[in-house]
RNA sequence: GUCCCCAUCGUCUAGAGGCCCAGGACACCGCCCUUUCACGGCGGUAACACGGGUUCGAAUCCCGUUGGGGACGCCA
């Protein structure tokens, strides 16, 4: 028997905004897809009418985007199995839900949220399982239809099987739920909504999703819809449960007070780029088996399988993903960085450097990645090439206040403007060639130099800070930091 | 409370009985490189939760304890 095509799904509710939990899933899904060369579908869990917003919709879609986590079939795109938004899909679940009821395997529940509520609170307070009581089930067919036809407001519940359930999953191996561990469940509100264990099963079936990735908390709603495959007579999907991503106090990661940010949005404004927080996302709960620290997406996809998920949950470390972000800042091209920036949103270049030829725009990027940490960095790595004249910082103005530093930018003004040509290698000796006159060499020397030029003590290597500047804007710069030396 | 899951350096992790008095990465600390900040290179501190088994031999297998987490909803 041939394996059914790799299908696989990343299902939001659009509830909030995207959480790195949900990246990661969504992550993991899309490289698992596209090892096997298999379709990744997005899927909008959109069934709690209250929470749901379209606004929040736009913001997930777009973040994934942002990520460069595309889908093959989704609300926006289509797809042969569309709609991809279960709100658009009601019928569909009421349909479903209607067959179980005439089979007999669910009815009618007419129980109000107060009455549950209390029960529950009671059953908590007396130390048994808060689940539901099943009384419901004791009424008549004819009843529960004719209180139906009245108009009375119900749930559609599932009449759970008393039996133990096995799963076998990917990532924990064969796990057992003993019997009488969920009560009968709610298929369909009485709003006429489904509620997530229905519209889920209901929805991987007919999407024909092969392999369920998802979260570790719903692990233990995998027994439920192990349960509604079964009344279906549908083979179910391959489950793999991913351990979750949590706070520093090991609790499952959520927004708090003094923790890391949890939204993909708020990384991205702060200036990370997409790439490096996949990579960073990425390792957490997946290892690739070798020594590898930072993947790029293709050696993710080539690396990936179920069987390197771990089982343990992974506290999730901002100093960890800094690094990760700064190495791949490091590392890229200014061509790529100049992506990045257009793709992670233009407002980390100021708009001087944004009217600079492309070409330029590269060179410098490239000059300076080696001190960008994040994208957000880049307005102050950038303020030296487009102040006039550069704002001195104070370790600056110190090293223009030196002995002999009016004299060496003095000198190394008259050198530089003999230069033929305003190459980094031409200026760095002509520089030097200012030195034994003047009987400084090193800091003493290129301190003064670097402060007139640029405002700092600290940047990139400085012959080709000066190359970028040119010949003009260098020279100037120079003279005025030698003139207001003399005067004083 | 009940059920389920998990347990190696501070953190992410390697490790599928001898290759491990435990390897890599982040962070931290030294040193080197360097005009500076970074980058880079070299080195260091730092872990098998505990107790019983099984075995010639256990981080690795089994049992228990402890600890942590998750779930138990007309949320997903």
């Amino acid at each position: 028997m041939t394996p059914p095509p790799v299908r696989v799904r990343f299902a939001p509710s659009p509830t909030g905004w995207l959480h790195v939990g949900g990246a990661r899933t969504a992550y993991f899904n899309w490289l698992f897809a596209r090892k096997h060369h298999g379709v990744f579908v997005l899927r909008i869990e959109d069934t709690d009418a209250d929470r749901s917003s379209d606004e929040s919709e736009r913001g997930v879609l777009d973040d994934l985007r942002w990520l460069g986590l595309n889908w093959d079939e989704g609300p926006d795109v289509g797809g042969p199995f569309a709609p991809y938004r279960q709100s658009e899909r009601l019928a569909i679940y009421r349909e479903h839900a209607d067959r179980l009821l005439a089979e007999g395997r669910a009815y009618r529940c007419f129980c109000t949220d107060a009455e549950l509520e209390v029960r529950r609170a009671a059953a908590l307070a007396a130390g048994r399982p808060p689940q539901y009581d099943g009384r419901c089930r004791r009424i008549a067919r004819e009843e529960s239809a004719a209180r139906a036809g009245a108009g009375e407001p119900h749930s559609i519940r599932f009449e759970v099987p008393l039996r133990d359930w096995t799963l076998a999953d990917a990532v924990r191996g064969e796990v057992v739920f003993p019997a009488g561990m969920v009560g009968d469940f709610v298929l369909l509100r009485s709003s006429g909504l489904p509620t997530y264990n229905f519209a889920c099963v209901v929805d991987d079936h007919l999407m024909a999703i092969s392999h369920v990735l998802r979260a570790e908390e719903h692990l233990a709603n995998t027994p439920r819809q192990l349960m509604l495959y079964e009344v279906f007579g549908w083979r179910p999907p391959e489950f793999a449960h991913v351990a979750l991503i949590l706070n520093a106090d090991r609790t499952k990661m959520s927004k708090r007070e003094g923790e890391a940010a949890v939204a993909v949005g708020d990384w991205r404004k702060a200036g990370y780029v997409p790439e490096a927080l996949l990579a960073y996302l990425g390792l957490l709960g997946f290892h690739p088996g070798d020594d590898r620290e930072v993947l790029a997406h293709d050696e993710m996809t080539e690396a990936f399988t179920l069987e390197r998920l771990g089982k343990s949950g992974s506290v999730f470390d901002p100093a960890k993903l800094a690094w990760m972000n700064a190495h791949w800042l490091h590392h890229a091209s200014g061509a790529k960085i100049r992506d990045w920036i257009e793709h992670a949103g233009a407002g980390f270049l100021p708009p001087a450097a944004a009217a600079w030829p492309p070409a330029t725009l590269e060179r410098v990027l490239e000059a300076l990645r080696g001190n960008l940490a994040r994208l957000a960095d880049l307005p102050g790595e950038l303020a030296p090439f487009l102040d006039e004249p550069p704002t001195l910082e104070a370790d600056a103005r110190d090293a223009l206040g030196a002995p002999r530093a009016a004299a060496v930018c003095a000198a190394a003004a008259a050198a530089l403007s003999t230069l033929a040509e305003w190459r980094a290698d031409a200026v760095k000796s002509a520089i030097q060639s200012v030195a034994p006159a003047l009987g400084v060499k090193g800091r003493e020397l290129y301190q003064p130099v670097r402060a007139a030029l640029t405002g700092r003590t600290h940047g990139p290597e400085l012959p080709l800070v000066a190359e970028l500047l040119g010949r003009e804007r260098s020279l100037a710069r120079l003279e005025r930091a030698g003139a207001a030396g003399a005067r004083s």
